[in-house]
DNA sequence: CAGTCCATTGGTCGCATGGCCAATAAGCGA
DNA sequence: TCGCTTATTGGCCATGCGACCAATGGACTG
């Protein structure tokens, strides 16, 4: 390791436009973030992803703070867009993908991310606000989903059991889906927690957000597992 | 801690029995881990509450990373004794008490703690296995009052709805027990995912382990609420 | 009481971090 | 083409970390 790495030859001094150089700046710390932890994202390593010097981040970010939360944020709404794709299918179909998504293992970096940044929150208060802002965004995407559902009638009756629900009051419908929606993302969280742990993945923990998501929302047990099939099947037919 | 000299003045070295030190030391590391979080441990840290000097847990953690891992377990371990208090109350006041715990929130070290280590296992294996080692012990616990309650039939059907538990064939009822315990449980984490927010605490969230765990061991909605207010009655019948 | 073991001290070293600052030069407008 | 703004550099500083080590002295043994 030279000091000035053999593959960016000396002197690379480029110039570039600041909102250019600070998106750059960003996206490499999300990155950071997403594969080696939030703690990871440092002055240096961000630099070094970048060719940079590290004075030039904080030229950027004078608090260094500042750019862990924005790189959360990034890493996170990008992250999503996995997870909530635009097709435009049923409610159940859009339910199924998001469950299915999971179960895959493929929302594992989200996951941790999500774990890392919960734990962190704990000693940075604006980490806090980023987090609660991208979990409003998750619980508004998944209402979306339920009360497109409750409309066509393919989710059953999401008033359903449950203390909480019973206990709000005022109008109901409305309440059921915020309750619902609120339980799938604990199933998810919940889940989210074994992320880092190198034991077999039970199969109930697994099947946790699915059974969750059906019993809150008054579906038949594996009706989320058999759609995610079946929406595979048709998309790739083949054997 | 008797022998505290108001200032860290005169040198106050007082030699200890190994294993009194050791103890001690572990104890300190504990309480670091719970009230400032594991990434707090450092050997500074944890001689300064000693009124020692550094050195000197070195000289009985060589690797500074064990004595996290100890530290954790210590914590957790002596925590535990509270969800899980030896009474000999019914299954269902037992379970009870342990929603109960954790719904006025007594259990926020705990959670604070367990959501630290599921984020730093990542980077520290040993406490990965550690952290595998007491949630089979939680797990234990709670599989011992749910065995109780099947056998005296205060559990409606354990054996219930959800795609996992059809899954994991083989005997039925066994199996079941540890479907109940591990959903109780990620019902847990899920929550414990919010214990660093500043958000005010949300009901669905709040009750959602209650509900999970009335949910998979078949019992009325309301019921482990209803127990715990009895049981709280009883304890304390004034007022 | 003298001698020995080892718990405990006090100090140092190397490393990584975030932050700060003056000097440099790239790109743009006059 | 020149000059100015400022993006970018290179360097330095204080802090906190784990680790290491020789010297000290407390407590126990003979």
């Amino acid at each position: 390791m030279p000091s000035r790495p053999a593959s960016t030859t000396t002197s690379n001094r480029t110039r570039k436009r600041p909102e250019e150089r600070r998106a750059e700046i960003v996206d490499a710390a999300a990155a950071i973030a997403l594969d080696e932890g939030m703690e990871r994202i440092t002055l240096r390593a961000v630099a070094e992803r970048l060719g940079v010097r590290p004075g030039l981040i904080t030229h950027y970010f004078p608090a260094a703070e500042d750019l862990v939360v924005e790189a959360f944020t990034r890493a996170s709404a990008t992250e999503r867009e996995l997870f909530f794709p635009t097709g435009d299918r049923t409610p159940v179909g859009r339910l199924a993908h998001f469950v299915d998504h999971m179960e895959r293992g493929l929302s594992a970096p989200l996951a941790r991310l999500w774990l890392n940044a919960q734990h962190l929150s704990r000693f940075v208060p604006a980490l806090d606000t980023a987090l609660q802002q991208q979990d409003a965004l998750d619980r508004e995407r998944l209402r979306s989903i339920i009360v497109d559902g409750v409309a066509s009638g393919d989710f059953g009756r999401p008033a359903g059991a449950g203390i909480a629900a019973n206990r709000r009051g005022t109008e109901q419908t409305q309440l059921d889906v915020e309750t619902a929606a609120r339980r799938i993302l604990l199933a998810v969280d919940g889940t989210g927690s074994y992320i880092n742990s190198s034991a077999e993945v039970d199969p109930v923990q697994r099947g946790f957000v699915a059974d969750v998501a059906e019993w809150t929302l008054g579906l038949a047990p594996g009706t989320l597992r058999a759609t995610a099939a079946a929406s595979a099947d048709s998309a790739a037919p083949s054997a």
